[in-house]
DNA sequence: TGTTGATTTGAACCGTGATTCACTCCTTGC
DNA sequence: GCAAGGAGTGAATCACGGTTCAAATCAACA
């Protein structure tokens, strides 16, 4: 029996995965899913396109597994920004939008990708789940404010839902792939403005620049 | 030189490409873009796959023009509904909420197609003037809110990208294509909620049911 | 060093649907 | 009727990346 299977091998192994993640990653980041080509993750490795698939069944799969890594970074960062419950309601949203805005300002090219590119099914299923946790997040701030009195009695699922779109749709126009840089102030203006914006929406006292 | 080409046949040629643009156009209506093969299309008139050819371009022009055609469409209803120029600047954005809405939970395949379906970068393109169109009259219409006073001071584009994005993500629950039918009731919460929502956040006075 | 099996390689293959084009069928004007 | 082109046909071709797999390579053990 040469050749024992089990040592560190393993370790070896699942480096080797971690770096076709990893190479997957930094090419959506820099392009988008589309760029990701089996052929494109495996250069970056120095490996050849078949040992690909001793890692992973399937593109789509691995893709999957970057969306996911990716988006649970993103979400993990709100949820810290936001997890402090001696915080108003208001406060907490604001954190919500500001987070995400921010980030996705900054990372233009990975926020398109996580947000809007166009993926196939299986990853877009991933896609589905990033977005509900954001709006699990911002209508359990929502049902807070409801019931501390902060924010006008209004059905949370749905303004949160309306919360989301709107910041959605207030970046969009900056984190188009060809849509040139925003400057500081820009990003800032944005950033404060729709914050604004969905505040009046709640029903939130507005007190200008935090708070 | 027989065979002068100028005649009635002309009016044949017209025809005949009309039938090309309405069978892709039911084709999308029933199970979006990606279903208006250029054979599905052809089989639709009885005609050949190659005839297509012999009127469009490629594909990607003939499902541009579709889009086209049928956005316009949408889009001048909303404009029609929105004309009114001597309505409060509130009564105005709700028919638009109102509008956009109803249309797009009633035909929801074509609302999904027109607005969320993956499309070519073609296509894509349609789109994009199609989301500026909603945007372009929301915008003037919070302009003269704003003007009247009916509206809390703002940037009007701003205001008018985030009201288009609440509507969509309001919406994109109940028009997914494998989301159940919402009823009546359903859709008249959906939309009266997402148009309260919005006058808060334009700060619009709502006055329940209407105005 | 030889043997065994895990691992890697990358060119060939495949599925899908748009696009082409050599051929046939018509219509028109003489 | 018939010549000249326009229009229609649909099987063959193309494009494109994901996927496969037989052969080559490598690592561990005696």
């Amino acid at each position: 029996m040469p050749y024992r299977p089990t040592a560190l091998t393993r370790k070896n192994a699942e480096d080797k995965r971690d770096g076709f993640l990893r190479a997957a990653r930094a090419l959506v980041a820099a392009d988008g899913f589309r760029a990701a080509t089996v052929a494109a993750i495996a250069a970056r490795c120095q490996a050849s396109v078949g040992s690909v698939y001793s890692y992973f069944d399937s593109r789509d799969r691995l893709l999957a597994e970057v969306f996911r890594s990716a988006a649970t970074h993103e979400i993990d960062l709100v949820r810290a920004a936001v997890s402090d419950a001696g915080q108003q309601a208001s406060e907490r949203l604001g954190e919500l939008i500001r987070i995400f805005s921010g980030r996705a300002l900054q990372g233009r090219r990975m926020a398109w990708a996580l947000l809007f590119e166009p993926v196939s099914p299986v990853v877009e299923a991933e896609r589905l789940v990033y977005r509900g946790s954001y709006t699990d997040i911002g209508e359990q701030i929502i049902r807070d404010g409801l019931f501390s009195g902060d924010f006008v009695p209004q059905d949370a699922r749905l303004a949160s839902s309306a919360v989301m779109g709107a910041v959605s749709e207030a970046l969009v126009g900056w984190i188009r792939p060809d849509s040139p840089e925003p400057s500081a102030a820009e990003q800032a203006s944005v950033t404060e403005g729709i914050r604004a914006f969905c505040f009046r929406a709640l029903g939130a006292a507005y007190r200008g620049g935090n708070s």
